[in-house]
DNA sequence: CGCGTCATTGATGTGCATCAAGTGGTGTGG
DNA sequence: CCACACCACTTGATGCACATCAATGACGCG
């Protein structure tokens, strides 16, 4: 057992945005040079998170937005008496926090699946700066509108759809965020547990470990412990769209 | 059969927030009288809806927000399949259309439940004017959030909750939303169908029915078609936090 | 008054939850 | 390096909540 002090959880590191790999993904495009320099003002400082731990918690004061640099997160609520619901995973180039700004107190925890890096944004300093730089004004709004619109993806998900639909759906899904960001389109590692997939999804961790046998049986993917190959796509993506007699 | 000209559907009103009873629910509190009257200057006209009739529909251009004055909506998204998904339902004083920020495109559709009353606020004036009046910045940003976590809430019904804990829930949030507009704590009046219902919870209508049957043998509630009278508030948050054994 | 829409209620079916047992991979301490 | 423990996962057997199918009833509107 190592003696790092504590505080190896909240390490910070001085950077800029302006020559970041990510930028594309967390900020708006086609800035002047005068505009990226000051959009570096936003990004204060970074936070690394160990896997396990928490980036904020439910009730917690709300100061900042968090850019994802590096890791995979989860999202979830949680009700008084214990029941709880992964509301979503975010990877690099995610914003994560946006839940926080109504009531100035997060509602809901964001949990790190592995080892994770994030930019933290003083959301002041972001309303302050997006008073003066329209194109980041914009893309805040679009930002969190984004978030809006796939959830109500979720609600459709959850509403209406069948196992298998789900997990396709969801398969589909992250492997498309990930290949936005350089990865495979066919072959993904999952950061999360069955039981964490099956609170996104509403079903039951058997369930989803079914799915997923069922899945391999009918040849669309292949599954070793949490690497997924998806050997075919359209399969998936008619399954998506199957429509089956349920609900 | 009446002759009304076909544009009585988007019959337009010129108005003014200044003097309207709901600003406290669509617009930022502590303006002082200059930026009331600039707030003015962005809700350049109203537009009548039709019962039945759409606000937007998916696929369509994003120009506006929409602050509803009267009346009643549901939003609902919708797969090629033609399965769909009712996502919320708004009344007097809230805000829709934020879904289209994102793509300048709405991504589902909004259909009045009985004829409605909406002021069309243009959403380039909305960000011109919030880059000056930081309390309408904060407030575009807060309302945002809003509704992102609402939906959180939504997909917590969805993936955990049985079908008389999301009746429960929905009857209370509907009830306590209808108080805050000065109505009774009690009584409501339903404007959507069991159908309708059903799509929100993620229930066949059948369901619906029978959950508020059992609701009225129980004693909770009374039902008379669309109205209905909650005789026992406790019951149903008691139902609604009863975590049994489902899921 | 008659028709269409919405709601209720019953009978039956099924998809997924639940309960339970066993496997494999990983990390830890001896 | 191995033995053990733990956790994530898989798979089977069973049960139940809700869907589905079907028939009837209650409004409301032209």
């Amino acid at each position: 057992m190592n003696r790092a002090p504590v505080h190896m959880n909240l390490q910070t590191i001085k950077v800029a945005c302006s020559n970041c790999n990510l930028r594309e993904l967390c900020m708006p495009l086609g800035l002047n040079d005068q505009q990226l320099q000051r959009i570096d003002e936003i990004v204060a400082i970074r936070r690394k998170i160990k896997r396990g731990g928490t980036l904020f918690r439910n009730g917690e004061a709300f100061t900042s937005l968090f850019a994802i640099r590096t890791g995979f997160f989860k999202t979830c609520v949680a009700t008084e008496d214990g029941r709880d619901q992964v509301t979503g995973f975010q990877m690099a180039g995610e914003i994560i926090g946006l839940d926080g700004i109504v009531n100035d107190r997060h509602t809901c925890d964001a949990v790190a699946l592995e080892d994770a890096e994030v930019c933290v944004m003083p959301f002041d300093r972001i309303e302050e700066l997006s008073r003066e730089v329209t194109a980041l004004q914009s893309h805040v709004h679009k930002i969190m509108s984004r978030e809006i619109v796939r959830e109500h993806g979720v609600m459709l998900l959850l509403g209406s759809m069948r196992a298998e639909e789900r997990l396709a759906a969801f398969l589909l899904n992250l492997v498309q965020r990930l290949h936005a960001r350089g990865f495979s389109q066919s072959e993904l590692v999952l950061r999360m547990t069955r039981e964490e997939i099956g609170s996104y999804l509403g079903l039951k961790l058997e369930t989803v470990s079914r799915t997923f046998s069922k899945f391999v049986e009918e040849g669309i993917v292949e599954v070793k412990q949490r690497h997924v190959r998806i050997v075919d796509t359209d399969a998936l993506k008619r399954i998506v769209n199957s429509q089956q007699a349920c609900h």
